[in-house]
DNA sequence: CTCGCGTATGCCTTGACGGGAATATAACCG
DNA sequence: CGGTTATATTCCCGTCAAGGCATACGCGAG
């Protein structure tokens, strides 16, 4: 299971960039060593972790690689996530009782880091 | 953004083992330990990570700490999702389709490795 | 074949992360 | 009060990942 490659790929900041440059559409490298403001080599490095992954597609135009999103593990995470969208709900079922009387987390306020 | 410290919690194995435990219920850090064998001082840090990235609450009970999931940040999860997901359901529905594309004006032919 | 462009890879250093052992803190019990 | 249980925190160390630099590779042009 390739599952913790996808994490891994997917915890990275600049890689998570990346990802969200190719959703708008496919690129070449330059283009997202341009926009992420990386150099060139750790672009490469992170859009190698991103293929081995499975997040991203290599096509070759020339010269050019040209990289894109594969959405398979979309699927994945998508899948990994579906139980806990369950707990989520039953949540929401549950603000509307106030029957928790463990903390006095407020709802509408986001949660003080400590 | 704690978007960050999100992906960081779950990037980790044991923390996502961790969270997958207290998505069956909530748990003492005894609990924790036992089920992922870790030792106790680590485990504690797991969680204080988790703690910090909102993804889990704590209850106490008497000398225990009961930590419980908090749904919050895995709507935060699903938010960010939500795009690529997007993504997803239309490769589906290029799927069925497989003519030639009209955004694209070259021949593709994808059949490398998947 | 040689050059130039675009991209990938290797080496190296640094900094963050994870694990264990020992210790500190807090709460309950007598 | 002291002692015991349950958890958190500190210190230290091994490991691993990220970034920069230099360089190698692949491809097309001449």
């Amino acid at each position: 299971m390739s599952d913790a490659a996808l994490w891994t790929a997917l915890a990275d900041p600049h890689r998570r960039a990346i990802v969200a440059l190719l959703l708008e559409r496919p690129r070449p490298v330059g283009e997202i060593v341009e926009a992420c403001g990386l150099s060139q080599p750790s672009t490469s490095k992170h859009l190698k972790v991103l293929r081995e992954a499975g997040l991203v597609r290599v096509r070759q135009d020339a010269q050019r690689r040209v990289y894109a999103l594969d959405p398979a593990p979309i699927a994945e995470l998508d899948a990994w996530l579906a139980p806990y969208r369950a707990l989520w709900n039953r949540s929401l079922d549950a603000l509307g009782r106030r029957l928790d009387e463990t903390t006095s987390d407020d709802p509408e306020e986001p949660a003080p880091k400590d």
